[in-house]
DNA sequence: CATGAATGAGCGTTCATTCAT
DNA sequence: TATGAATGAACGCTCATTCAT
């Protein structure tokens, strides 16, 4: 529903006539729209936290657990393409703090779990340690994000898993632990420090 | 208006109000809203533009001028914040096809001068050319968006500038030619089977 | 809970809450709605009713009853502020005419045994009889209501109880009998053309 | 329509269906809802207002300009029989408080002019003193204020012109200067301050 | 060109009421 | 008898849009 219509499908005639009620039965079930939308949100966050856990459990190697979420996030979003329009909608992204931080707090969340594989490379020396695993998984998110969007607005017809895995080819390379690199590779860029 | 309120925020009232008119006067000069926001996207898009032509003028590298841009597309983003928000807005990025579209092309117009560079860097020898101008098109892309919302939902608390410069170290760094690497460099993933 | 909200207070679920259940359970207790209102205003009849009855046990002096009704009248307000807003509120006093003769009848039913005090008196000849005893009634009510209904406005402000006692003494002195105003005391008021 | 369906008549739709616009059309006079009770409570108090002012032009005889006034309020209320249904209503005498210090400021601008008519009459010396213009303007507005309720449950069948008149007749007479009651007359009740 | 008045569609929400369990 | 789920009507309100002036 939110896949086709956005957010503004997401009004509470369309989610009723979706699961078969009457606008006013959904008060029932969520204090009002706030609390649908908050408890979506946890929905999302459950499942890519479920995803996180799904592949420390595929394998002990957190590079590959890397790869392997990263896939996991593409099919997540290509089976829930309502999923970054609700993240990044007006009602959740937009004015109203409250639930702005919420969604903060979801992104770092996330963002602090695949930070811990980076760490975990770094620790076992298979990545190298001049980024930090936080800036780490910001690059990470980066990989996928674009492509999702070109995914969408292209109906579809971008192939974002490609995408994602060439991106993933590209940044593995990079971060992965080699002699050569080492010295310079924390030359981020020529300086100009200004946030 | 748009970065405070977001989307909501562009109604017609308050735009009128913005600009000293009263809500009726603004259909003499769009035809309606989503004309209104054409225009805005028209807009956004020039400005990228702008940046593009902006970087041309300041240097031959190409890759140089990357990096330039990549830093006047962070400024821009943090000076207007309302940009991404009306980009990936529920309006443009939402449900009515023709928008979506209209912004599928504003976005490929924008990385096809994007990956001119990488074009033309390919063509120097300074980048690899296991990667196609398009997939590094977006993944430079990536390299700003997810600290884009990341500084947004942080009200401003995160650091954009700063990850854009460090992804941008680590991205530099990964496409540059080199002689050890490029061979490799295009086993994207360890396996591409589609998931 | 009527004291405090108003008459949109006094909705099912609130009252459900208030009295450990749920709404749909108060249908085995009433018909609707209205049947509720209807046993609340039997309730409160009972209670100016229980007045009565009790002022009749304390004196045979029908004045001095009157007296010390109206002090009861003055606690009943002032410890169940709820009354008079149910009494004059919309849902009673309101639209529905079935409801409003409802109240008519309550009403006229509470000044009937007003009036019987007043008749009381003026057999006994304490009282002039130039007034008819339902028009003294209606004037004995007078005596609080104003006052009740600024108390109320004023949070508690208005000292309705001293108002309520001042009036009465203004009111008890004027209809005593006395053999000098007797006399040209049915002379109303200096024209009796209607407006 | 007050008069006819109480304050539950007086929703968006109905007074919009009454002046002939459409509900939403309202928000172009009146900020909202409250705006326009707020509206209405003006209109009110400047009826009011124009009898106390009426009145005042019409003799210069404090008493009687009160006897005028009590004629004047009882046709006002006759005339617009919605004007006791709005100040006494939920929706303003009830449960927000702000809205009900309004009604309080109201009733204490009306009843301060009246007052003003007793204290004026005092310093002429026809009016007893022992009672203070403030109290004395409470009992005023109670000469007609159940007698209006009764008018109105009664459907017009209860005489308040006449009722008004009479409790005139008794009230002026028993305040009226003379020199057999002075002494007694501040006996107001047995004593019982309480409040 | 600009305005004020008005419109109609839609939305979030409340609430009395019904009904199967 | 009590409950939870659901309903339908109504309400206050917002907003894009139209139109006469």
């Amino acid at each position: 529903m939110v896949s086709d219509k956005g957010m503004k499908g997401l009004n509470l005639g369309a989610v009723a006539r979706r699961v078969g009620l009457v606008p006013s039965a959904l008060y029932r079930h969520f204090q009002n729209k706030d609390g649908m939308i908050d408890a979506l949100l946890e929905l999302i966050e459950s499942r890519l936290v479920a995803n996180v856990v799904a592949v420390r459990q595929e394998t002990d190697d957190p590079l590959l657990a890397l790869e392997l979420l990263l896939r996991r996030h593409v099919r997540l979003i290509r089976e829930n393409a309502g999923i970054p329009r609700i993240v990044f909608s007006e009602e959740v992204y937009g004015a109203k703090s409250q639930r702005k931080y919420r969604v903060h707090d979801l992104l770092r969340r996330y963002l602090g779990r695949v930070a811990e594989f980076f760490r975990e490379s770094q620790q076992a020396g298979t990545v190298r340690t001049d980024l930090s695993p936080d800036e780490l998984s910001v690059m990470f998110l980066g990989l996928v994000q674009p492509a999702a969007i070109l995914w969408h607005v292209s109906d579809g017809g971008f192939d974002v898993t490609r995408q994602a895995e060439k991106a993933w080819g590209v940044f593995s390379e990079a971060i992965k632990n080699g002699e050569d690199k080492g010295p310079e590779a924390g030359r981020a860029s020529p300086a100009t420090r200004e946030n």
